[in-house]
DNA sequence: AACATACTTGCACAGATATCGAAATGAATG
DNA sequence: CATTCATTTCGATATCTGTGCAAGTATGTT
């Protein structure tokens, strides 16, 4: 997560050629909001839940056993990723069955397993 | 980033089949160290970094001006992303030069940017 | 109505981390 | 050698966040 906590640049000598300033100033931008997308995927727990609703539509509690936590501690992660519409939920009586919303998401994970893979050396 | 502390499974009546049990089990062991990996991205001043030294070779000093930060938050930061070989650097006299390290990450975030691009409706 | 079950939410806390200033390191230069 | 400058590392701090308990909501059951 970005800290809003800056100061004057620290380096007395900051003379990048602007030309290279106005080249990599845009790519910048269009990095904004990407670190939030991360953040959704960079906790194991997350990572487990989107990979299991992806297979099985499931419910609270089924996930809450599967993955050895608080029923509590698992919703809180599903309003994460419900609010980053990333999962849909669907109820039936008290029952609430969670599934995938996006396929990037789970492109997102088999590029960065490739990735975990390849680097192994 | 995980956390250690776990209870039992706060939902009494878990009964997920044991079939569904046996299926998933195997997709959720590959997904460790995926969140690590995301983990490093969870940051805009990380993937700032990443896109910049992506697209120029850039030293410390040049990326504290350009985003206006600390030295010393910057070289933390490039500190996390050598010990993770997303980085490289070059020595050039008191100078240090970095450079992307790996392709990967590039594809990763263009397919994240085009998710939040297909995301907004 | 009373109770039980599935889930959500509010709260508190412990652990993680992004940031910076200051001190340390390392290299060029007088 | 002393000095200067780029970078790294250390220490402190403020903030963020993953977790669970307890209470609240909602739905079904007796």
């Amino acid at each position: 997560m970005p800290q809003k906590r800056r100061t004057v640049p620290g380096c007395e000598t900051f003379q990048l050629d602007p030309a290279k300033i106005r080249r990599l100033e845009p790519t910048l931008k269009r990095t904004e909001g990407l670190a939030d997308v991360f953040a959704i995927l960079a906790d194991a727990t997350r990572t487990k839940i989107l990979f299991a609703v992806s297979q099985e539509e499931l419910c609270v509690c089924d996930l809450a056993g599967l993955l050895g936590l608080s029923v509590s501690t698992v919703s809180h992660h599903l309003r994460l990723l419900r609010t980053a519409r990333l999962v849909r939920h669907r109820k039936e009586g008290r029952m609430v069955y969670y599934h995938l919303a996006d396929d990037h998401i789970v492109t997102l994970m088999r590029v960065c397993m490739a990735h975990i893979r390849e680097g192994r050396r």
